[in-house]
DNA sequence: CACACAACCTGCGAGC
DNA sequence: TGCTCGCAGGTTGTGT
């Protein structure tokens, strides 16, 4: 489940157990997630961890020699082991650390991906590709509505975008719309900057109190069965056609766009 | 430029 | 029980 506020989980945890250790071993059972796994990700061993980032749902790993640039696609997540626990299905790498404790990967679909840079030019020049991060200032109403009022593509879809605003995934698409009672397949030049202002500050609040209950998901090997983020409880919109809209009682509907599914009520957004 | 669609991969639930 | 179908949190590339 790796939204924005499940990545930045991820990371934070990570960062309390990994940082400053040394990478003393690299298990790779899997050639090829979505891009080949480098075999040079074998050099990292004996090279220290100095930092650890995340931009939109990538996550950053620094060494003192090397880049380490990780996504989790749809279905991957990251396990800390304390002792070595014999691989599962669809484990495809482990880093060992010096003080014991294993990082590994699992990826159901495979659409995660590892790589591996030895210059801070090379991860620059995709990370200048991406949008501000939600949660930052500068993702603001008055960013927001240049790019909107110019585009007339689905608002849905521009919001998805990374290259307009960082880390947002088709849940906290539909959410913060339907907070926002904007519809989904509303084109972005229609919305007003009032109906901007709403959206922004809305997508902030979710991620926000995602990032809370998140936050709260421990994740270690004892909670491996437990990934369900508190979060999932909290939807009232996506995934949720048929059912009857939280606000108003009337159905809420789905319909299937650009491979996506928007879900929303027609009485409560416009 | 806007959009539709496919590709990458595996598992699950619905419906027959 | 077992089959097929459609669907799933992401990204990237194609063609119209």
């Amino acid at each position: 489940m790796p939204e924005l506020p499940e990545v930045e989980t991820i990371k934070k945890e990570l960062k309390e157990i990994i940082l400053g250790k040394k990478i003393i071993k690299v298990n790779i059972y899997t050639k090829k997630l979505k891009y080949k796994i480098p075999k040079k990700i074998k050099f990292i061993c004996k090279e220290t961890i100095t930092k650890i980032k995340r931009y939109s749902k990538y996550i950053l790993i620094k060494t003192n020699k090397n880049y380490i640039l990780i996504h989790l696609g749809i279905s991957g997540n990251i396990l800390i082991l304390n002792e070595n626990i014999k691989k599962k299905k669809h484990d495809h790498w482990d880093f060992i650390l010096d003080n014991n404790k294993i990082i590994r990967y699992n990826d159901i679909r495979k659409f995660g991906f590892l790589l591996l840079f030895n210059s801070k030019k090379k991860i620059n020049k995709i990370i200048s590709n991406l949008g501000p991060e939600p949660l930052k200032k500068n993702f603001n109403p008055k960013y927001l509505f240049k790019i909107t009022s110019k585009k007339k593509i689905c608002i849905h879809n521009l919001i998805m975008n990374n290259k307009f605003v960082s880390g947002i995934g088709n849940i906290y698409a539909n959410e913060s719309l339907f907070l926002s009672k904007i519809i989904p397949y509303r084109k972005s030049n229609t919305l007003n900057f009032n109906e901007i202002k709403k959206l922004v500050l809305n997508i902030k609040l979710i991620l926000k109190k995602s990032l809370f209950y998140k936050g709260t998901t421990i994740r270690n090997f004892k909670n491996i069965n437990n990934n369900y983020g508190f979060f999932q409880n909290k939807l009232k919109i996506y995934q949720k056609s048929g059912k009857k809209c939280y606000t108003c009682k009337k159905i809420i509907k789905k319909v299937k766009k650009y491979g996506r599914s928007l879900y929303f009520c027609k009485k409560c957004q416009k």
